[in-house]
DNA sequence: TCATCAAATGCAACGTTATAACGTTGTTTT
DNA sequence: AAAACAACGTTATAACGTTGCATTTGATGA
């Protein structure tokens, strides 16, 4: 259970090469749901810090896992579900499909259609935007005739770190 | 149960746009098994005509059930996976991740990597290839030093029929 | 302050998707 | 025939997700 080490992850979004503590994310959702009259309760922060301090994509029952050690409070799955969905809707959290599982979004201030880099190895997820993606997608629709709603793209393969496991 | 109507299918592959029958189809495979030495078992063929003539992506229960009608012999979750994992190996299937679902693949006489256009209205999908895509997650990974092996690229909404019904 | 209402959560049961573990059949090779 | 191997069958169970309903919480207004 990684779960609970605290870790600032990389930044890897083509816009911000930063890095960035959970804390911080978090305060940004905080201010965000503030803005938008959205209530990022007690629960819901907290599976969104779980995400964010996780690294890598977790699934719900990691999380409901992750939540009785934290505080020992038992939490259902319904429960865990309807807040990863409120996450979801705010842009906050993104579910990897090809995992069942799911890991914070980097930057939620904005409409983001993400690129998802899942390694194998260990597991972990990068989070890329390429507007130049999004734009073919939109041309190759419109030559079907068909109207996209919601993109999934998620790339499997071995990772920087577990190509050259010298460099951790 | 729409698995029982076998329909041609529009196959909207960038390089192809005519019509095939799921027979074609299914001779096609069975031709490729051949070139391999891959065994195209009465099973797995089966299964494999059965996804030509849903012409949506289909779970494995469904197939099971779908089986169950076909000819009355009752085969376990375990059956058809194993199925599912051969013709997906043999480029034949591709797992929608969306849906937990599987479709037959248009063009399995060369590597694909394919973009699926998912109704969410009708359920059905469309498969498409651009290179053009395929290239740039290629450079994405690199960009961060990783090392593709598998892509999801799924697209959900709504498609031409579904937008004007009209035109059947 | 208190009644009220809606949103959020708790809870039990259930449904769906996928795999583990082990045994059987059937074919090929020697 | 016997060994070796691939495919398939069977049972159970793991993993993921939902429905339906009861309870709590928190904001709003008389």
């Amino acid at each position: 259970m990684a779960l609970l080490s605290i870790q600032p992850r990389p930044c890897t979004d083509s816009n911000c090469r930063g890095q960035h503590a959970p804390a911080e994310r978090v305060e940004l959702a905080e201010s965000l749901c503030g803005e938008r009259g959205a209530r990022l309760t007690a629960l819901r922060r907290q599976i969104l810090e779980l995400l964010w301090e996780s690294g890598r994509p977790t699934g719900a029952y990691e999380l409901i896992e992750a939540l009785k050690l934290k505080d020992s409070r038992p939490v259902g799955p319904p429960t865990v579900y309807r807040a990863l969905e409120f996450l979801m809707a705010q842009g906050l959290v993104s579910k990897i499909e090809s995992r069942n599982a799911y890991v914070p979004c980097a930057h939620p201030e904005r409409p983001h259609d993400c690129l998802f880099f899942i390694c194998s190895d260990c597991g972990a997820s990068v989070e890329l935007e390429d507007p130049r993606v999004a734009q073919l997608l939109v041309e190759d629709a419109a030559l079907i005739g068909f109207r996209p709603t919601r993109r999934v793209i998620e790339v499997e393969g071995t990772c920087a770190n577990c190509i050259a496991p010298g460099a951790a």
